[in-house]
DNA sequence: TTGAAAGCGCTAACAT
DNA sequence: ATGTTAGCGCTTTCAA
């Protein structure tokens, strides 16, 4: 609890030479800045991150928004949670956690003009989302971990969807697939406007066209039920079916199950893959599911990075916004397992369904 | 941006009645206040949440200690980071997340002498944890989710692992089996002086006991693949094994799966209970996993409350230290679904296996 | 290379 | 019921 005026007077300087010993923000002769570092060892001196904060502007903290809905956050969530928080730590920041819905822009504002933050990473991101709007509106730095309709002049980092689903329909597609179903996120999310429903389903098209394969998309609910009622729908659409791309892990775990329950074998009857996937869910299915590995941890960190770079530039001319439109995708990688093989060529017994 | 100066200047009264209209700290005529909040209104102002800190040395902000470690956070303390979140924020506080290990005590050093964070919530707390140790010497409010050894002058708020294994025997008991397994945490884990890992060691033996009921012990992976070798290891120790208690819900899945390989059906032949389970997880499997519902978002959010109520408190006599012991358990839920029924009376036919 | 001093925006005595 | 004022502990001009 000692404090800058108390290490001065034992280092004998004044105060300010002991705030440029600690900022670096001007030279220091060697000898002074011994003297200096000896007296905050000798008194645990820690400066006070307040006053600190607001003398200089600038809080060191970061806010992450996210909102938290009563049914908790996914793997990939969470993932992009830790992956920022971490970054964050290893820039000397912290991150603070703001339960900020798409819809509760009076406490946005009010959280964005505290000057608590330095600047913002926004999750769980519609494709039109207030707190953009509000958040451009206030000129506070910030960075969205996902991406809006229009990214014109804004700053996201994102897991690459579009290339996911090629990757992913390239893989059953080379595998001699004709005809594979996309069992989405659910109809609602896809009314809703959320973005990653919405560019796999354009995705999923375009992918099939170029593969010259066919396929059907079903949105279903993210549970394993979901996943059940998803593949009978699209086998019934599709009986010719042989490959199946799965966006939520919940659902790919019910494909399994009703799979297997119908007597279908996998990966020989039908191969699953999953999408935004985390490897410890991908090993508790059985087989152990091939699945596009979501680069949760990465695209938190790389978001956090980016909005700390444009913390830094910022100090430069005043009026100059948020600074340019910038965007980095994030690819899932494929990890093949075990639930997915070469098509099967010939039709499987009727008595086996 | 506007100041507390500029609303009192707008609004003809003294900066001091400004501050005390906010705070409510003391009577203020209706007329002023109005005066007051109508200025504010118009010049749009907020408090500078920094500046406010400093001068009450209080900044309204509670820090979540938490190992990052490499492999990310399970559903349940997902959950406890959650539940606390939203109880802060219920209480005018903010959550900081603070990657801090057992051994990063230099770093928890800084952190609470910087006087940044009214008060700490310290996750995945071992046997013995050196955060534990310097947050008491540091005199800094804490509260602990999960315990340590010793909770003697300590604040807890754990999941209540002894009452929860005590349910899971008395369901399975009450079913008829007469011999259950118990897959643990891994032998590290026990070996570690992980607190769940070795309190449930503990009341598995006595329950054991109080039910007048066999058993064996198998510590594992938090794996499928951990959980499929656990399952083989009891089945050879216990071949007269009808039910099976564990603790890791992708342990479960892996025994759910090993099981139906080993041509046994669950939970004809075999029961199986998961512990601290959410129920996201245990709709996965098939049959849907009879768990122990993990009380994740209320065990974070008690805590929370309980640190809030400590700082509230603090405030009256210096000297006093952290409190008084104070603990609290909050049990599992059982929710049965699928994976558990009445043991079988008839050994199964030799084949089966 | 160093020091003096003016704030940063607010709270909380101490007055009246 | 309201005003005056001395800090909170630091950063950062401005001087030397």
């Amino acid at each position: 609890m000692a404090t800058m005026t108390e290490v001065a007077r034992r280092a004998g300087v004044s105060i300010s030479t002991v705030s440029y010993a600690l900022t670096g923000t001007r030279p220091i002769s060697a000898a002074t800045r011994d003297r200096v570092l000896q007296a905050m060892t000798d008194l645990g001196y820690q400066p006070n991150a307040l006053a600190r904060g607001l003398a200089s502007r600038r809080s060191s903290i970061l806010g992450l928004l996210l909102p938290l809905t009563g049914r908790g956050l996914g793997a990939t969530e969470t993932a992009f949670v830790t992956g920022a928080t971490a970054a964050a730590r290893e820039a000397g920041y912290h991150l603070m956690l703001c339960p900020v819905g798409a819809d509760d822009t009076d406490e946005l504002h009010a959280l964005a003009t505290q000057r608590l933050l330095d600047g913002f990473l926004v999750m769980e991101v519609g494709l039109t989302d207030g707190r953009v709007d509000l958040l451009r509106k206030l000129d506070v730095p910030f960075v969205l971990i996902g991406r809006t309709a229009d990214t014109e002049g804004l700053a996201c980092v994102d897991i690459d969807f579009e290339r996911t689903v090629e990757d992913a329909v390239a893989h059953l597609a080379g595998l001699g697939h004709r005809t594979i179903a996309y069992v989405n996120h659910s109809r609602d999310s896809l009314a809703g406007g959320y973005g990653p429903a919405k560019r796999t389903e354009t995705a999923f098209t375009a992918a099939l066209e170029r593969h010259g394969i066919t396929g059907v998309m079903v949105p279903t609910e993210d549970t394993a039920g979901g996943g059940r009622a998803a593949i009978r729908e699209a086998r019934e659409r599709c009986p010719e079916l042989t490959g199946v791309l799965v966006m939520n892990e919940n659902a790919a775990l019910g494909i399994l199950a009703d799979l297997r329950e119908s007597g279908l074998e996998v990966p020989f009857d039908v191969s699953v893959v999953s999408m935004v996937t985390s490897p410890v869910v991908a090993d508790l299915a059985s087989p152990p599911l091939t699945a596009m590995t979501s680069p949760g941890t990465a695209v938190g960190a790389a978001a956090t990075r980016v909005l700390l770079r444009r913390l830094a530039g910022d100090s430069g001319e005043a009026g100059e916004g948020q600074g340019a439109t910038y965007e980095e995708l994030v690819p899932c990688e494929l990890e093949v397992r075990g639930t997915s093989g070469p098509a099967r060529t010939r039709k499987p017994a009727r008595g086996r369904r």
